[in-house]
DNA sequence: TGGATGATCGCA
DNA sequence: GCGATCATCCAG
């Protein structure tokens, strides 16, 4: 088989919409000791830098958005509500802020695991929000930093697009504050002919 | 030092 | 709709 081709540093630092339109189609694959997850990247949404209110880099660097202004390529996980881990990529050239929030996943290898880690009786809305993704591929902060363009139990790979699929674009979801801009992305199946 | 806030989820 | 539940940020 072909060797897994790793998206690399000129992937991700690039403009963060862009990336984030790009990334639908890619392969996020969490390896462990205990195996290999992986799912297909269906959703995203894009935060950007100074000047977007709902991103955490949109007051400037702090503690823990610094990694936002950082090299792209390496993961940004943060804990939200109290309860749930949120995964991002980081994107833009060091020293501009950007990343992309991870939303969505089509599931791929690991699915028996995934389904325990879920606790789910069915598979539908499996991976489907960014918290689910966490739980279910054993997402936590112990990888916030994480080069993604290296093998290292989290990666993402080219993927690819299937016949017919469309790219959708909305607003993000959850703002309450600001910019209502299309940074939202979703891969639709393609009406069936 | 503490109150407000939040890129969520699952259940009522 | 609402509660769970806590890291982070900022005002005081």
């Amino acid at each position: 088989m072909n060797r897994e081709e790793i998206l690399d540093i000129a992937f991700y630092g690039r403009d963060t919409v862009r990336v984030a339109r790009e990334l639908l189609g890619k392969i996020l694959v969490r390896q462990t000791g205990d195996g290999r997850m992986s799912g297909r990247i269906v959703e995203t949404e894009a935060y950007t830098g100074p000047g977007d209110p709902a991103s955490h880099a949109g007051r400037g660097p702090t503690p823990r958005s610094l990694i936002m202004f950082g090299p792209p390529g390496r993961a940004y996980v943060y804990f939200c509500y109290g309860m749930h881990h949120l995964l991002n990529v980081v994107t833009e050239r060091e020293g501009t802020a950007g990343a992309v929030l991870i939303r969505g996943l089509e599931p791929g290898d690991g699915l028996e695991r995934i389904r325990r880690n879920r606790g789910a009786k069915t598979d539908r809305g499996l991976l489907d929000g960014p918290g689910k993704i966490t739980r279910g591929l054993e997402i936590d902060l112990a990888l916030n930093g994480r080069d993604l363009t290296r093998r290292e139990g989290l990666y993402i790979t080219r993927g690819s697009r299937k016949s017919g699929e469309t790219v959708t674009a909305g607003p993000r979801v959850g703002i309450r504050k600001g910019l209502d801009k299309p940074w939202r992305f979703r891969l639709v199946p393609g009406t069936g002919s």
